[in-house]
DNA sequence: CGGTCTGCAATTGTCTACAATAGTTTGACT
DNA sequence: AGTCAAACTATTGTAGACAATTGCAGACCG
């Protein structure tokens, strides 16, 4: 179903950006990673080295280096002959994730803010226009994707390589913790237009080029409605995380 | 010389806490690493597998596996069909590097400084006796370890493992960027006592618990020294990284 | 003499097969 | 009947071989 080799060319697709056919190793993790992401692999699971090699019509070696990236990625941990697990997510985790990702925003802003070069502003109002004709076409996962496009894009505003790739490791785990809680997606959907709105509104203070304007506009833009609900299943997290969940659900929104 | 299987149990030296005997892929990864950051294997220069596979006595497989995760720590950059080579640094990747580390050590310090676990700052107490003992025996290489141990376990404080793992990234992409004046390494040399003391000040500060100031401290624990003589051999940088560079120097130390 | 094309060598990407380890189940003994 | 141990199964770790792609060298042509 997920096999790699299938030529699928995406007729009516825009153009695919990558030149270069990429190899097997990057097939065969974006497969994993879209199966993790999907929800298809859910946290804790035991990923199978044999049964993913099936499933996606490769071999061994190849799938071994996508998963040492995946675990790279934060996505997967293994350990000696015991093989791999999606990332079992604790009230810890994503305390990390969520503090270590504010962090790297405010950081790409403070570096990034008076846009040095226009093509990077550009590569925002490019994903902008591709969340728009997602939500047009009511096309979920691909608004998903440009939305991650789009935050990938702001925090590339630094000019900063290493940094735009930690915050995309870490939107990935977001991504990861979103699909936990996939019930009480829905009522993001009807608040569609309100987010694109939104979006506009924080590229143009960008343009606008004050970083603390910035800053105080992504306070808005956080992650408020996420830790709202967040599921039952995470049980066991440090004493150090419930104490910042209280704190950052007390803080007035 | 540098294989992998030699059973160097280091019979003097302090029991490794590595109780599973690590997989081939992490001893490859550790020998390269090693070598990259040795001097063995400089940045630019090709890393061919073959070449590496014979030195180490192993096998392709986890060879591979171990240059996809020096990849991930920035050592090395692959691409399709043409091998790896030792990341090339430019001075827009000591503008990345520098400024990242930065901006997690303040971070680490926000995040845990009030420490809350008293075994973190043993680990940072321990970290620093094996400095002195590596300064006591003049072991150069073993201090070097040691130090890089102590910022670890600083930035440990945080409780918060991606950031702990983002900045031995970047720690060792520092230590690559040091490889490449080695030259000039002489002179940190007879500071050892002094740099100790600043270590051990810096301690006490972070266990009296006040945030601000600890980042006070670690302002005077900076780079100042190393962004002084960097190596003419890197001079393709961005236009951003030499102004940052510029504006670096002109801050008073 | 410069540019381009073709063939070769070197290196990487992938596959199949084998060895070793961890977890599990079954059997015997207490 | 319960518990410990030993063998077994499933899964991962490693090795060697084969296929595909790239870059270069030499020769040919303009």
């Amino acid at each position: 179903m997920t096999a790699v080799n299938d030529p699928v060319p995406d007729p009516g697709a825009p153009e695919q950006r990558i030149v270069k056919p990429p190899s097997m190793v990057d097939l065969a993790a974006r497969s994993v990673r879209q199966m993790i992401l999907g929800g298809t692999l859910i946290p804790g699971e035991r990923v199978v080295e044999n049964r993913l090699t099936a499933q996606l019509g490769i071999s061994r070696p190849p799938l071994r280096e996508a998963l040492r990236m995946l675990e790279h990625e934060g996505l997967i941990r293994q350990s000696q002959h015991r093989g791999a697990v999606v990332t079992p997510l604790t009230l810890h985790d994503v305390y990390e994730i969520v503090t270590f990702r504010r962090e790297l925003e405010r950081m790409a802003v403070v570096l990034g803010v008076p846009v040095a070069d226009t093509d990077r502003l550009q590569r925002c109002w490019t994903a902008i226009r591709r969340m728009e004709a997602a939500v047009d076409a009511r096309d979920e996962a691909e608004l998903s994707e440009a939305n991650f496009d789009f935050h990938l894009a702001v925090v590339g505003l630094a000019g900063h390589r290493r940094l735009e790739a930690s915050y995309r490791s870490l939107q990935l785990q977001m991504q990861l913790c979103m699909a936990l809680n996939r019930n009480a997606r829905s009522r993001r959907k009807e608040s569609a237009s309100a987010n694109m709105l939104r979006h506009r509104k924080l590229l143009r203070i960008i343009e606008d080029g004050d970083p603390d304007a910035v800053l105080a506009e992504l306070e808005h833009h956080g992650d408020r409605t996420f830790l709202a609900d967040l599921p039952a299943s995470l049980d066991n997290g440090s004493d150090q995380a419930v104490a910042w969940l209280e704190k950052e659900r007390a803080h007035p929104a």
